[in-house]
DNA sequence: ATTGTATGTAAAATCGTTTTAGGAAGGACC
DNA sequence: GGTCCTTCCTAAAACGATTTTACATACAAT
């Protein structure tokens, strides 16, 4: 493959005059400039990023961590928009895109050690289990970087804003007529549930109605069946004192919560109304259709990358968090029962 | 960051011996290797990715192209869980993924400038418009690649058999009575569609049966919307002599025709069957559950994978095509009309 | 004693860029 | 004519590895 040397040479010109001519530098004339873009046209040249990157101490590329012991890998539906979006963005600035894993090769590197091994100029943090070691380690570091619905000290986020999602979610129901309510909330102690869980409450609470009943009850992210096995033992669990309605911690749980729903010989939303979170593009073929929290995953895939490419760049004041507007999707779910 | 030259000072050693010490080579004493590694450790030194790149030419990164016009992006849920099995095998040897594009930067590179740019030492091809200029360019390129559903002289490819999925589809109509079937199928012109339809097209023949009217009617790839217009359209255009069996290009437009199905105030499986193709989880979701051939995605990855491996390491006989089994999953979208 | 063979290490070249420091040529100005 | 800018270009170092060649030393075989 040719290189600037083979241009240099063809045009009887330095390889370093080369490099500048093709990188747009002022001191040289227009006339080479013109020569050598030519030259490197016919001799079919590109340059060698690798080469590149050692040279200017960055690669042109980020890391993007999104692993998970759920089942559903890398690919789960809302990340994967979120990723997309973020792709297209990065991409369209010059980056490429390097999926963090700590089972490269036998090399035995830690997350932190593969975004050290490909010499990352940023990382993305779509979704880890943030307790664990090697995350930790790597959100010490000292890498530009921006999480997804997690943050502390060290690094900032993009959500959706939870206080305003949850009261929204709340207020739907309660203007339904809803008193009894039960949260199936995600796993705890991960940030976001917290969150979540928190804002609900305040939620409740701001409405200074004594007959509010809201519960928690655990369930887990993006299943299913857990959704499914969950709600089943909410239903027994609450014989003599059945919600009128649940908030699933997400769309796939609340796909699982209906099934269990109709298992248990009742119907959505006649008996219990459901709602989801995420809004995923499925919720509105289900039957009945979701009324669930549409997150914007174009917007937060884009300011994750807007705010990451700031901090590269060394901006200053570059906003620690992102919070976006959250959106109410009324399907079919919901029963009004006043 | 720790090179090896400081591990060089800190030993008393040349880079030389450092490098060869940690690459295991042979005419280093035990001694010394264990010595260079542990300096290696407490200087938190790790190889950078780029340098090793540059002088062994080979960058340890795969390409991969999945760019389509259809609205589903990068994340199509088919082409996701190949994409998560290839990237786990690979990585396992040691490989990060690149995701190929023809608009990085303004740099005005095609895919195959992408390829060299990063200087891939493979390319996986999963989806794209084949017959498009840069898609060509990328493989008429005597890169390692491999591709799904695709091939011709330049590039082999990985695919679920179309002959016994499509004889299997077809049996399984037939033997539930289903005489008039049309299949709704994707894309004109696409490899994958002209070797489905030649399939289907010869198991009809092989029934040797006079009564079996299969008609072929266009629809378009991935999208409810595509399917829900097509099997309007096609329920207009056959007032008359309705087919009692769909088969759908694939599952998404086959939940797009029950949907139209429904809005013609019909029935599915009372007054038309349907099927579906790549048996996707959410099939089993929908109601009815949808009959489909199911496509191992993860053994589709995997032997992409090894395939591409085995080019990259100049192996002989690398077999071109690789030929997997497709699977009935038999829903309850079929109703046996004997 | 000589030759040969491992063995362990070092020096230097190489990979393809960018960057820094400077040099030559030519014009403008006093 | 000398000084000072510009303008355009080059040489050389740097980036961080790997790889090839060469050179010691030790020890065995002849």
């Amino acid at each position: 493959m040719a290189t600037i040397y083979d241009i240099a040479k063809a045009c009887g010109l330095s390889p370093a005059t080369v490099s500048k001519a093709l990188s747009n530098a002022s001191d040289v004339s227009a006339a080479t400039r013109e020569r050598v873009r030519r030259i490197a046209q016919e001799l079919d040249y590109v340059p060698n990023a690798g080469a590149r990157a050692l040279s200017q101490s960055r690669t042109w590329s980020i890391g993007i961590l999104c692993q998970d012991t759920s089942q559903m890998g890398l690919w789960h539906y809302l990340f994967a928009q979120v990723i997309e979006s973020f792709k297209d963005y990065v991409e369209q600035h010059g980056y490429d895109i390097v999926f963090i894993s700590n089972k490269v090769g036998n090399m035995g590197l830690s997350y932190l050690g593969h975004c050290r091994y490909r010499r990352v100029d940023g990382v993305f943090i779509v979704n880890t289990d943030h307790a664990q070691t090697d995350a930790r380690e790597l959100m010490e570091s000292n890498l530009p970087k921006i999480a997804i619905d997690f943050e502390n000290e060290k690094i900032g986020c993009v959500k959706t804003d939870p206080e305003e999602s949850m009261r929204m979610l709340f207020t739907h129901l309660y203007d339904l007529g809803h008193r009894n309510i039960v949260y199936l909330h995600g796993e705890r102690g991960k940030y976001i549930t917290e969150e979540r869980i928190a804002a609900l409450e305040k939620a409740a609470a701001e409405a200074s109605d004594k007959s509010v009943n809201l519960r928690l009850f655990p369930s887990r992210y993006y299943s299913i069946e857990g959704g499914f096995d969950s709600m089943k033992k909410l239903l027994s669990a609450t014989k003599d004192d059945r919600p009128t309605a649940v908030i699933a911690s997400d769309d796939y749980t609340a796909i699982g919560v209906i099934e269990a729903v109709r298992a248990a010989g009742l119907s959505v939303p006649e008996d219990i109304s459901v709602v989801g979170f995420d809004g995923i593009e499925i919720t509105q073929r289900t039957n009945p259709s979701l009324t669930t929290i549409r997150q914007d995953t174009k917007a937060i895939g884009e300011a994750a990358a807007k705010n990451l490419l700031s901090q590269i760049a060394g901006e200053e004041d570059v906003p620690k968090t992102v919070s976006l507007k959250p959106q109410l999707i009324c399907g079919e779910s919901c029963r009004d029962i006043k």
